[in-house]
Parts: C-alpha cells; sequence; structure tokens
DNA sequence: CCAATATGATACTGTTCAGTATCATATTTA
DNA sequence: TAAATATGATACTGAACAGTATCATATTGG
C-alpha cells in the first residue's frame, strides 16, 4: 500500500462504520461507500479482501476505541465503596453507549455467516471487563476488603445485576437510560453486593 | 379462509419458524418454505400478507410456547429461599431455551425496519418476566419476609444477577451452559440476593 | 526520470429473491 | 348443483448488489 493510501483507509473504516452502524451489515452497500469517500471498489478490495473484511475492520477500530471509555482510574487510599461506584459508574456508561449498543446489534446479525467476528467482539467486551472486575476483586480480597466464596461467579453476577433486565431494552430496542437512572442503578447494585459481601 | 386451510396455515408457520430460527430472515426464502410445505406463494400471501406478516405470526406463535416453560408452581407454605430457588431455576432455563436465544437474536435483526415487532417480542419476554417477579416480591414484602427499598430496582437487578455476564456468551455465540452450571448460578444468585435483603 | 504498481472511473456479470400475474383446478356455501 | 372463491403450479418482473474486468491515469521507489 502507499503511504499517501493510509488516511484513504482510515476514511474508508470511518464512514464504513457510521454506515454500518446506522443501516447494518446488507443494508449497506459498497457503492454508497464510495459515494461518500470516493476512490472505487478495486481500491475496497485491495485493502479489505471482501465486504466481510470491511467489517472486521471496522469492528477492530471500533471495540479498540470503546475500550478507552472503560479505564477508570482506582485511588488506592479510596474506601471499596466508592472504589467499586467509581468502577460501576464508569461501567454502566459503557454498555450504554449508543455506539456500543449499534455494534452489538451488527455483530450479532453475523452469528451464523462469522462467528469468530462474535468472538472477536466477546473478547474485547463482555470478557474484557469481566477480566478487570475480577482483576480487582481478587486485589481486594487479598487485602482482606472484600469476601468472595467465588470471585469469579461474583464477577459475574455483579456485572449482570449492573446491567440488570433493563438492559435488554437498550440491546434490543435502542432505549437508553438517562444518566440519573444510570447513577441509581449503579448505586443500587453496589449497596446490595456490599451488603452480602462483608 | 377455508377450514381445511387452518391446518396449512400453522404448518407454514411451524416450518418458517424452524427456517427463520435456522437461517435468518434474510436467509430465508419464500420458495424454500413452499418446498417444504407445498402450496404456493398466492397461499402465503394470502394468509400472511407479506413476508414481514409471516415473521410476526412465528414471532407471537413462538413466544407464546415459550411463555409456557416460565411458568412454576409457588407451594405457599414453602420458605422464601425455597421459592426462590424455584423462581430462579425455572428462569433460567427459559433464558437459556435454545429458540429462545435464537429468537432473540432473530428478532434483533429486524430493530431497524421493524420495531414494532421488537417492542412486541420484548413485551411478552423481558417485561413479563419482571412483571411476574415483582408481583411476587410485593407480595412477600406485604407478608413481611422480605424488605426491599425499591422492589422495582431490587427485581430488575436480581433478574440481571440470574443473567450474569455469562448470558451473553449464550446470545451473542450460542454457548449455552450445562443443567449443573445452570443450577450453581441460580444458587449463587438467590444466596447474594437473600443475604443483602433480610 | 522511468518502470512498476496502485488507484479511479465505469461498465458488466451473475445471482438471489420478494412480490405479481395467469390460468387451471379444487373447495365451499347457498 | 352452480356460482363464488380459495388454492396450486408455473413463469415472470424488476430491483439490489457483491464481486470482476478493463483501461486510462496517478503515484511511488529506485
Amino acid at each position: 500500500m502507499r503511504p499517501s493510501s493510509l488516511k484513504k483507509r482510515q476514511r474508508y473504516i470511518s464512514v464504513a462504520t457510521d454506515l454500518f452502524l446506522e443501516q447494518g451489515y446488507d443494508g449497506t452497500c459498497l457503492d454508497q461507500l464510495i459515494k461518500h469517500c470516493g476512490g472505487s471498489k478495486l481500491t475496497i478490495y485491495n485493502y479489505f479482501g471482501d465486504k466481510k473484511g470491511l467489517l472486521k475492520a471496522v469492528v477492530v477500530e471500533l471495540t479498540d476505541s470503546l475500550i478507552e471509555g472503560l479505564k477508570f482510574k482506582l485511588i488506592d487510599s479510596d474506601a471499596i465503596d466508592s472504589q467499586l461506584m467509581n468502577f460501576s459508574t464508569c461501567y454502566i456508561k459503557y454498555i450504554y453507549t449508543p455506539e456500543l449498543l449499534q455494534l452489538s446489534r451488527l455483530v450479532m446479525t453475523q452469528s451464523k455467516t462469522d462467528p469468530e467476528l462474535v468472538d472477536f467482539f466477546l473478547e474485547r467486551g463482555a470478557c474484557h471487563s469481566q477480566a478487570v472486575l475480577h482483576a480487582y476483586f481478587k486485589q481486594q480480597i487479598q487485602l482482606g476488603r472484600l469476601n468472595l466464596d467465588d470471585p469469579f461467579l461474583a464477577c459475574d453476577q455483579f456485572l449482570g445485576a449492573l446491567k440488570g433486565n433493563r438492559y435488554f431494552e437498550a440491546l434490543f430496542a435502542n432505549r437508553i437510560p438517562s444518566e440519573e437512572e444510570m447513577l441509581r442503578y449503579a448505586k443500587h447494585a453496589v449497596d446490595t453486593f456490599l451488603l452480602s459481601s462483608k
């Protein structure tokens, strides 16, 4: 690839992201992408192999950028409840990010035709969040600040509680709660969790 | 419609269910349905209006039949923890039913083109489960057997905990836990919940 | 600067499929 | 039984679109 092509490649990915998220995979045709970006099909096929390759590039790029939103600062001196609230608000904003919800729906439509893509997405999403929380739990247990029989399961169910049943309304029907609601959810989940684990 | 046609209509729905669940909406063409059922396109269009109408009929029928699986027997004399385990095992088997998982993915692919279908599906699925549990919680609170500040939120997060983060592996990648695992999830969620609400 | 190669513009191919049209035949109801 | 209507069989239409082919032009590294 030519050096001057890197920007163009990025632009294909960026516009394809918008189109795929907005219209779905089958609902987006490559001619449409060219209308927005210029270039030609030959170029797209050179860059990405085929349409699926373009989708993969989109998913890689977007999961990378979304995962940034999950980074939260742990202040060691803080009490466990405020650390947990810190994580929880961060997590809950992350899962209700409109782009992540759209991406989830997009990827799910590929579960028959491209299971590897689904695995990749889960790895960078749900599994990654769980790993972050799990590491934190184990640390807190060692410090004697937390008491959990089964940290892995506790982690799984705490994340589940943060999502709540409410999350499915967002995932399926794209109904996203307000920030106030998110905070309420986070607080309730943290309180419940701490009551049961001390 | 002719009386003799009722069976044929049912057969279309039944076979279309298999095809849609297995191959997705776009992946299923009506000629394929006819190959399995006989008849002709004209008949299908008479019965269901168009392809979307057929899908709607499939979703109506299948949600109805799945909801049967959610019915659990409450024995009034039982302790709350065993009643809750009763509900929870029932619920967790329900959410991991392969047909429900396939149906969820199928419906989600229609979120752009048919949001009403998604609403209908949520109403008969997630919302219905929550209503059942919510009624039970309120009853137990009145009986003084349960203490919850916010029963609705408690309900939402208890169902979320039952699903856990693990559920997304099933929803996205169709990886379904064993019955032993399901029981472990149920037990852990019930124990945690009761610890925090007494 | 020049050969090698990447890109742009455009047209084409082949396939898939929802929805329609037609007409003969079967079923119903009155 | 006869008129009305639903169905079966079949073929067709028109649109959408991934992927390919071609050739002129632009960019690159040597």
